[in-house]
Order: structure tokens, then C-alpha cells, then sequence
DNA sequence: GCAATAACGAACAAAATTGTGAGCCTCTAT
DNA sequence: ATAGAGGCTCACAATTTTGTTCGTTATTGC
């Protein structure tokens, strides 16, 4: 749980209201998140595929870094209609969506500089 | 320190294997770390001016944060020739330049929604 | 000669995140 | 009737991240 006036708990405040940008990478940035975001937007919008695709995970904690998606209005649940054993699930929200090709543009970024793409510096 | 046999260590480096994403955002995540990228890419580039920036930093976190980011080659330390009290400015790479523009529409797409834009579903 | 500025480092403590163990419900196939 | 899939929740433990305390080097200004 988190304490509210820990100087951690401000200091996070403190840079969500410099920018944004603080709070945007702190809704994506705990383990496993953009993963699942990237995954439900390639079609894996059920709990068990999501399982399927990230074998390590258990089952609680993907339970709970869904609601936390959630509950930044990332995805929805929705129970599937007309399914007899119920069958529930994930779907990008607009906001969800906007926010793939970010992650598709910091994959590539990622990729390029791991590829050995050479570091140097413009001095000027 | 971190135990390379701990599960999180061995999940991080599952999510590292799977997409460049994850390790993307791990280079980017920690308290501070984009918006020290940000700020320097703004032109604070010397330790004092960062501490002015960011009042609730202490020295010794902005010490730390600092060595991250040029651990993963996203910024480098240089002496200012010529400066009798030495003087040392942090400059961005071409690496760490590739991720202003990135962490600029994350600033953006936070803005976007928490200025009030409706959240929706698309339900196909 | 004493305080202040600039730029840190090591060791430790507090807080937060991540993972584990156990359990629950509903339905279906055997 | 029993096992298995699908879909979770809670409380607690392990690990990691973040912050604190104290100390250092070197130089300038008073």
C-alpha cells in the first residue's frame, strides 16, 4: 500500500505535476504492463492467451497488473455475450490504442541502439 | 544489489528476450530518469542546474540516476576544458537524443487524456 | 581560516513492487 | 464424482527501488 506522505509518495507527485510525461511512464513502466498492452493489441484479449504468451507470469499477478491497466482506462473487461461458461475480455480503450505505436516507436529505438548501431556525441 | 536468480530478476530478462520494449522502458522508468533526460536535453546540463530543476532530488539520487543513464549509454559525462573549479556537463547521445522526440509524445498522450478527452471503446 | 559551491560515494534504512501459497466459483467433459 | 479450464482474490514474503546520513575533494570569496 502506498503511504501517502512518504517523501517517495511526494516526490512522484512533485513529477507528475512538472509533466506528464512522469505520469504517462508511470502507468506504463511496472513489470509485465506494456507487454500486455502490446499483447492484447495483437488479438491476445483473453486471460488465458495472455498466460499462453507470457509463461512466467502467475495467474495473480496478471490478474492484477490488468486491473491496474484498468484502472488507468488503458482496457476494459467486458464479459463476452452469449458464451455459456461465461468468458471475459480484455479491450484496448482509445487511450489504449493511442498509446501502441509509442511502444512500437520505443521498441524500435530499443532495437536500433541494441543492433550495434554505434553511441557517439555531437559535441557542439 | 540485484540476485541474479531471484524470479523477478529471471522475469525481467524473460520480458528482455521477448520485445526491446521492455528493456526500453527499464532504461527509462526509474524515479526521475526521463524527466533528467528531458531537462538536459533542454539545456540543464550541469549537476547544479538539474538540482535546481528538480528541488526534491537529493544529490545522492541525482548521483545515482545520472550513472544509470549513462550506464545504458544514454547520456555521457564530460569535463568542461578550460574551467579552473573543473565543471563537468552531461551531454546526450545521439542514443539518448532518438528519445526526446519519444518521451515528447508520451508528454502528449498523457495530456491528451487527462484534459478531459473521453475515454470509448471501439467494440468492433 | 572558514564558509560556500560544485560534484559526488558508501552504507544503511524506508518504502514500494513483485512473487507465492492457498483458496474460491462456474461450467464441461469423462 | 471428479478433474480440468477459465478467471480470479487475499494475505504474506522476497526483492528491488528510493531516500538518508555522513563524508570527500577541490576551489573561490571574504
Amino acid at each position: 500500500m502506498r503511504k501517502e506522505n512518504s517523501t517517495n509518495a511526494i516526490n512522484e507527485q512533485f513529477l507528475f505535476q512538472v509533466c506528464e510525461l512522469n505520469s504517462a511512464i508511470a502507468m506504463i513502466s511496472g513489470r509485465w504492463k506494456s507487454q500486455i498492452v502490446y499483447s492484447i493489441s495483437q488479438g491476445n484479449n483473453r486471460f488465458h492467451l495472455l498466460k499462453k504468451e507470457l509463461p512466467n507470469i502467475s495467474e495473480q499477478v496478471l490478474g492484477r497488473q490488468l486491473k491496474e491497466l484498468e484502472a488507468h482506462a488503458i482496457l476494459v473487461k467486458r464479459e463476452i455475450p452469449e458464451t455459456v461458461p461465461f468468458g471475459i475480455e480484455y479491450i484496448l480503450t482509445n487511450k489504449g490504442l493511442d498509446l501502441v505505436p509509442i511502444l512500437e516507436s520505443l521498441c524500435n529505438w530499443g532495437k536500433t541502439y541494441e543492433k550495434g548501431k554505434e553511441i557517439s556525441v555531437c559535441s557542439m
